[in-house]
DNA sequence: CAATCAACCTGGGTGC
DNA sequence: TGCACCCAGGTTGATT
């Protein structure tokens, strides 16, 4: 999916085009993908007005003037897109919210894993988001990150990627973020000692900020809520560079392999 | 408790 | 062209 850095970047187009627009009407040929129901949905939010565009991990929350919250979640493929109506329509369109203005927030999901969920309030929202990890450049400081390294046994990059211990990292960033560490992504995460747990977290944080500074990574499915790409693609470390010289100049190879039943990529040279 | 795997769905790429 | 097969930015739930 959208990762960190991707659902931020459309969060912040969200924020600029949708603010203070009314929903005035759901459309949807993938009612599955609107929760509870289409029904309860259209009923909770026809006629209430956008009031704020928030992210948690990798969740988007559209806050409504009636105290009702609209959150999404893009899984892989899912794009949040901003167009006039009567544009054509988006390849995967699925779930369009009609907005006064002439304007339409489409959902559209190549693969239908995303979906769309009333929250009726701030306590149920908080309910949702109290199962996610530390959130990088906020609560999660480096004295955590360390605590949380040290506390499981499991592969680094499962650590990295598991919502439930730090918020908004995936494949791509973790990947990377190894890399820059040169940390072996198979490794216990609690055989790391303090000094490779902190360059880690420096290495996370730079690449996350990376992506937030190209505006996402656009490898296939990913758009801004403008339709446009992201460019972090351009700068992948090793992430989809399998058989690629290793970007450190090590005169080895990236390899991919399989940790976790994802793929991942480093280079088991400069990766130790 | 951890590891593994299937499932949710669809599309793109590759190789025969 | 067709078809089989593999891979995919995520998460959940069942099984071992």
């Amino acid at each position: 999916m959208p990762e960190l850095p991707e659902v931020e970047t459309i969060r912040r187009g969200l924020s600029d085009l949708i603010v203070g627009r009314k929903i005035l009407e759901i459309l949807t040929d993938s009612p599955k993908q609107v929760q509870p129901s289409l029904e309860v949905v259209k009923e909770a939010v026809g006629g209430a007005t956008i009031e704020k565009v928030n992210r948690r991990a990798k969740i988007l929350q559209i806050f409504l003037d009636n105290g009702q919250i609209l959150a999404f979640h893009l899984k892989l493929t899912g794009r949040l897109l901003v167009r006039k109506q009567g544009a054509p329509k988006d390849e995967w369109q699925h779930v369009v919210f009609r907005l006064s203005d002439g304007l339409e927030l489409r959902f559209a999901d190549a693969r239908k894993f995303g979906w769309a969920k009333l929250i009726g309030g701030q306590a149920e929202l908080e309910k949702l988001l109290a199962e996610f990890g530390p959130e990088p450049f906020d609560d999660l400081t480096q004295e955590k990150f360390r605590q949380i390294v040290q506390s499981s046994s499991r592969p680094i990059k499962i650590v990295l990627m598991d919502q439930q211990k730090i918020s908004g990292v995936g494949n791509i960033y973790a990947c990377d973020a190894l890399f820059l560490a040169k940390v072996d992504p198979r490794r216990p995460a609690k055989s790391l000692n303090p000094e490779e747990a902190e360059r880690l977290y420096q290495a996370l944080e730079e690449v996350l900020q990376r992506g937030i500074k190209y505006r996402g990574a656009s490898d296939q499915y990913y758009l801004d809520a403008r339709g446009q790409k992201g460019a972090y693609q351009e700068h992948f470390l090793v992430y989809g560079k399998n058989g690629q010289p290793c970007p450190g100049g090590c005169k080895g190879k990236v390899k991919r392999i399989v940790v976790g039943g994802r793929g991942t990529f480093f280079c088991p040279t400069c990766q130790k």
